[in-house]
Formats: C-alpha cells, structure tokens, sequence
DNA sequence: TATTACCCTACTTAAACCATAGGGTAATAG
DNA sequence: CTATTACCCTATGGTTTAAGTAGGGTAATA
C-alpha cells in the first residue's frame, strides 16, 4: 500500500509543478487545495527539502519552492524519498539491500527471483517517469 | 514491503510442489523444513485452504495437500489470497476497487494515472508466473 | 478408542502510520 | 528596530496492522 505520506507528497509537489511561476508557495495554501493536514505536510516537505527537490524561503512571501524542473525530478527518487524501497522484499532492494533473516539461500528461494522481476518492472516505470508526466 | 504470511505461504507451497508425491504433507514438516512457526503457518494454511488451493486431510497420516498442479496455480492469485491487492492505492485495484477518501476527482489524480502503469507492470508477472516457475 | 493432526478463537507484542500540539527561530517588510 | 510571517523542530498520542503465542476443540484414522 502507498503510504498516505508518500500520496500527500506527490500531490503536493505536482501542485507546485503546475504553477507558472516556480515563486515560493505557504504550505498552508498547498494544504487547503490538497486538503492535507498542515502540520503533516508540513513534515513532508521538510523531508523532500533534506532530499534535494525542494528549497525554501522563510519570512513574509516566503514558503517552498522546487529546486529543479519538474521534467529533470525522476519518480523513482520521490518514491525512494517518501516512501522507501521500491522492492517487495529487502534482499532484492538495490539501494536498501539488507539479507532477508529466515532465508539461508538467496539463490534457492522461491521468492527472490519473483520479485526481482516486479522490482525491474516497478522502477522501470518510476526512473521513466518524471513529475512532470504526472501532470497531463 | 511483502509480508511475511505471504512468503511463508509461497515458500510453503513451493516446498510441497517441489515434492514428488502429492500425498498429505503434515504442518509441522514444513515449519521445521522452512523455519516457520508452527502455529502461525498452520493459520496461514488454513487461508490458502478456504481459497481453495490446498486441501487436506485429518488424522493419522493427514496433512496438507495441493488440490491443482503447480503449473495451474497463478501467483497472482497466491498475492490476492494472502497479501491482498495487488495495486498500491485502492482506486486503481481491480479486485479490490474503493474511492479514495481524499481524492475529489480520479481523472484528474496525478497519483491515479501512475498507480495503473505499475499494477498493470505486477500484474503482467503475476499472471505470467506459475508456483511452477518458482521451482526452477 | 486412543491418537493424530487439522481447526478455531482469543490474546499479546511490536512496529508503523497518521496525525496533533506547541513552541523556536530565521528572514523579511516597513 | 521590531513585529510579523512562515519555516523548523521535538515530543506525544491514537489507530491500525503484522506477527506470533496460547490453548483447547474436533474430525478422521489406524
């Protein structure tokens, strides 16, 4: 399931990406059109600010802003960003790899390869996929 | 993330394909082969049973047992039973369709649009893929 | 008829998600 | 300089779900 957090997040960015002009936007705006919670989204922006996609001015006229062209913010880093690994299962994760406990053998599991095909499927949709697709 | 009811579930349907026989294969061999607890796969067994799957048979020299050969049993169908939808968002899942709370307008989702690319992509594997396939 | 092994209900624990509350702090306008 | 604006940060709590545990019931078989 796609976390509410990562949801929220998508949409607040392709509200800052379907403006004219990239001026700095007041979450609390985004937040009424989105009808998101202030305060939680307020989290989420901070956590794409610390990743690299959004900037921020403070004071009077201040807010968030995007810090790269909507064309150039692949989904795939929104998605690692918000909501984690792409992959079902951590021992297939290419940026989160960790071995699985209750499995001795990768090679021999049933499951490992099954869900090396969804992972390539899933991202190579997401790495295809830019912010500014979304917005058609 | 996969839960682990449904890697159990695979790895133990996959430890009964994988066999020559299809005779009665008693719980307690399985969570020992696979390292699963006892009880908890026998709840998990006991949900691929209702769904049709499996079957199995009481008393002395009872177990479980697969009521279809392994090359009839879609994954996708294993993923439904015991993972649930396959989509991310319940507004784009075929099984399990809901409105989403928050959204006014589907068509004009920008989440909506992109949640269908990446069902579609699973669903192509899960539908492709046999517990058959799992084995090799 | 005793044993085997499935069947069912309820409970516990831990973690994650989704917020909410409240104040702190930097930047800006005037 | 100072009040305002709006981001920034920490802490807390409710709700849900996953994962596993406990204990006994019941049907089928040798």
């Amino acid at each position: 399931m796609l976390s509410k957090k990562t949801k929220y997040g998508i949409k607040a960015l392709s509200f800052m990406a379907k403006r004219k002009e990239n001026t700095p936007i007041q979450i609390s705006v985004i937040a009424e059109s989105e009808k998101i919670s202030l305060k939680y989204l307020e989290a989420i922006l901070l956590t794409l600010k610390k990743a690299g996609i959004l900037s921020s001015k403070k004071g009077k006229g201040g807010g968030y802003y995007l810090l790269k062209k909507p064309k150039e913010i692949k989904m795939s880093f929104i998605m690692r960003t918000l909501e984690g690994p792409i992959a079902m299962v951590p021992c297939v994760s290419l940026n989160y790899y960790e071995k699985c406990d209750d499995c001795p053998d990768e090679v021999s599991c049933s499951v490992h390869k099954l869900m090396i095909e969804v992972r390539d499927a899933s991202l190579k949709i997401f790495n295809n996929r830019t912010l500014e697709d979304l917005l058609k």
